[in-house]
DNA sequence: TCAAATCTACGAAAGAATTCGTAAATACAA
DNA sequence: TTGTATTTACGAATTCTTTCGTAGATTTGA
């Protein structure tokens, strides 16, 4: 039921884009090493698991994602705060916040929004 | 290089106490359905990645980590980052926040952090 | 001492995920 | 029309991960 790291990848681009044929995708993961038939089988599966949805109607089908989006991220989200943050939440923010990766725009959206939970 | 997520939790173990034998991380992770030569083995793997040391002075071998905490939490984060999040870590922080998972302990801890951050 | 318990080593099976080759259908354009 | 492109379907190979059985060594304690 949970989606693997590849078929992640494939659900992030859906999610942006909201429907797509399989070149699509293919060429927006631009992966240098996996080709265009791997792409195709990986979406088939996820089709056979109902992950996504597609109309076959014309030759080219398009994909579209059939599980919830923040659903699925909150799964993913729970499973590392136990198995890489041993459950603690806090450890896993703050590691991110200390990040290279997150931005001054970001942490002010974070303020933000911990007040927001505040005044509630 | 990645740690797989069986590696992960006995990382997890070493890491919270240091240093162990087989049977007390077989122990500590109590898996119902798995054997201790499944453990035993993983570690073995781990031990020829170099992902932990041992000492075989004895009968029992004891093992330790050999990988960064911090690092290897930070490359499992930063892989979430991109691959689950879009690349936004705001979007991992807030939703982090906004689960039930979050205590009001916690998101205490993390609006000290974040003043910190700002007083620097 | 010797049998039971505990441990390591190791090969191999089982399971999961990824990859691709090839064939057949369809569309397209010269 | 005819051949080139693109597409799907599908089986099979490959690779990665997890699992365990068995054998042999070591320790322990009755």
């Amino acid at each position: 039921m949970k989606p693997t790291e590849s078929e992640m990848e494939i659900l992030q681009v859906l999610w942006n884009k909201g429907q797509c044929s399989v070149r699509e995708v293919f060429e927006t993961l631009d992966k240098k090493d996996v080709g265009y038939t791997t792409i195709l089988k990986l979406m088939q599966i996820m089709h056979e698991k109902k992950m996504v949805i597609r109309d076959t109607s014309s030759k080219t089908h398009i994909y579209t994602a059939n599980i919830n989006k923040e659903k699925t991220q909150n799964q993913f989200l729970n499973k590392m705060i136990d198995t890489v943050y041993n459950g603690s939440t806090s450890r896993l923010v703050m590691q991110a916040l200390g990040n290279h990766k997150a931005s001054k725009e970001e942490i002010d959206l974070i303020k933000d929004y911990l007040n927001q939970l505040e005044n509630k």
